[in-house]
DNA sequence: CTGTTAGCGCCTTCAA
DNA sequence: TTGAAGGCGCTAACAG
């Protein structure tokens, strides 16, 4: 790898000289720029961003921690985000916790190695020691949450207004006529999934529907695990409830699988509404209706923020930005109202569906 | 952030020993080695890997640059190498091409600034500028293709055995008793589209079933340009074929979303086989047929080859390592077995399918 | 406008 | 086993 001295040498100019056409930093003059252009590109000079980082203390580069990549809604966000960093000179490199705690805090210390000047974080669904994230952002390094903000200390976050998402959810299936409706969470060590659950309840209340806490289907966010506990719950017909409202997509999977384990089918046998969009969720038969989360823009906005909190750190510095984006409700079939007959309450008799 | 210096200083001891504690370099006394320990942890200190990397020239990073993470195929396989690369003390960057040549090419530039020490790659569908990535292997950089592999020069590359996995496919198809089978495919300047579409048509030939070229349905890789070609080409019933295989996961969405919109069932309409999983495919009524490529496994591949190259650049210098790992063929219900009635080929019937 | 130079934080001889 | 010191490639003062 060329070095800028060679560029010097070869364009017969100093280095200070090749740095200020690279950079731009001061003007020079348009027959030495040319000759330096020409030795660039003749040994196909790259700066070293190590040796400039080195010397500014300035990476231009954020982190950003995702539980699993592999989990659609954090790909897009991460989309978002790269896309708010590079419109400011930004890269953004972006790691995989595994949902596992320590190795978060792995993470964390070689983003810190790596110089990163700000980092976003979808934390672990596993608790994380306390301490972990506020050690970092003591280092001077701006920390934003994304999606799964954490209690106890002040933090920058982004995330969809949970508990209004889950009630509009909610009310709609009420709206179609489900009274019977369980919930089905992830783990509620989670705040987001606390607040989806506070949702869920507001409207239940609001319904005059009784809530009812065997209706609060805690799993992990692991499909299979959670097929599992659908199916046992909702083998029994007389105990089945009228529909179901998953709080995140691997959640919407296990359920589905479950249902589809136990030879039911949505509506018809039960109302199916979900958090997040399932990649086929419109092409399913019957397509699905989803509570559907602004990821990317959840992603382009904390970027915004983190690269504010990097620009002006004096800036609001005891205050904490908390940004809430709205979920849609897209409505599909899943979710499609019920006729109940007279007097027999209990029974769910589903409409006729046109396709 | 504190500095080696200042972890001495609190110690007691020279910069020196405490770089041979951190990196175990060379036996330090217990004493001092508490020492500094104690003084790392009071401090909170994180070396540099900024600085170490300009001294050492060593930045244990591997870049991995693909078109679009929210195409679930592309975090598999970032996964897969991101695990490999950790086996091996590497961490990996990724970033997103958008599909754009241009900014590939800026990507490669960001990376080789970043002076990461190889580069995994998923081109970008559009075709590349020739010496684009010649250039960075001349200067050292080892760069391993995956899924997408250019030609025309000598490059190591990871990706599926797309002859055999078409064929393999294709096979399936007709031995379901279908005949008339289009291929729906992404843009044909991408060699792996070539080699797919070879597959198909080697088993057609095999089968002694003619080969027309306007059953090559080729489109782009966004979806809804997809669904629209394939809405109108499925609109005539009496020219609309018996079956479809898709070539991978953004043109299996365009033709279901086209069959849909159609008004066609699958596989009552029409036979469907696709590569890649659509994340829901198990759980489509009907459950879709896939050619399932090991997503995970080329990435992790990718990493080793890569890794590989850059411990031993001497090694196998003029060779070139070209893997190329089988689907498999996950049948599903989208290709269940034909019946045809006698006498009249052209109709298609279905077989009753159970629930 | 251009050249010279100190020093960013660290590792690694080299000497003690 | 420990300490001292040079230098990785670059930028930013500063001098000219």
């Amino acid at each position: 790898m060329p070095t800028i001295k060679q560029v010097a040498a070869l364009a017969g100019v100093s280095v200070g000289t090749v740095s200020h056409v690279v950079n731009g930093s001061v003007p020079v003059s348009p027959d030495l720029r040319l000759k330096v252009e020409e030795a660039i590109r003749h040994l196909d000079y790259h700066p070293n961003h190590v040796a400039r980082s080195l010397k500014t203390s300035r990476t231009r580069t954020l982190g950003i921690i995702v539980p699993d990549m592999t989990i659609s809604f954090f790909p897009q966000i991460i989309r978002g985000a790269e896309t708010g960093a590079r419109a400011k000179g930004y890269s953004v490199i972006a790691v995989n916790s595994a949902e596992s705690p320590e190795r978060q805090g792995e993470l964390l210390s070689l983003l810190r190695s790596q110089q990163v000047e700000g980092i976003l974080l979808i934390n672990a669904a596993a608790p994380t020691p306390p301490g972990q994230i506020s050690r970092v952002m003591d280092a001077g390094i701006p920390v934003v949450c994304l999606d799964r903000v954490p209690e106890g200390f002040p933090v920058d976050s982004v995330s969809v207004e949970d508990i209004d998402a889950a009630e509009l959810g909610t009310d709609h299936l009420l709206a179609q006529g489900y009274r019977d409706i369980a919930i089905v969470t992830g783990p509620l060590s989670l705040q987001n999934e606390r607040r989806r659950l506070e949702g869920y309840q507001r409207s239940l209340e609001r319904a005059g529907v009784a809530f009812s806490p065997d209706r609060v289907w805690q799993g992990n966010l692991r499909s299979e695990a959670l097929a599992a506990m659908c199916r046992e719950r909702l083998s029994n017909p007389a105990t089945r409830p009228h529909a179901l409202l998953c709080t995140n997509g691997p959640t919407a999977l296990g359920a589905l699988r479950g249902m589809n384990d136990c030879g039911l089918r949505t509506p018809e046998d039960i109302g199916f509404v979900t958090f997040d969009e399932l990649t086929l969720d419109d092409l399913f038969t019957p397509a699905i209706t989803t509570l559907v989360q602004p990821a990317y823009d959840i992603g382009f906005r904390a970027a915004e923020i983190l690269l504010e909190r990097i620009d002006q750190p004096e800036r609001d510095r005891d205050a904490v930005y908390t940004v809430r984006l709205p979920a849609m409700l897209r409505v599909r079939d899943s979710s499609k109202k019920l006729i109940r007959r007279d007097g027999r309450p209990a029974e769910v008799v589903p409409m006729r569906i046109k396709r």
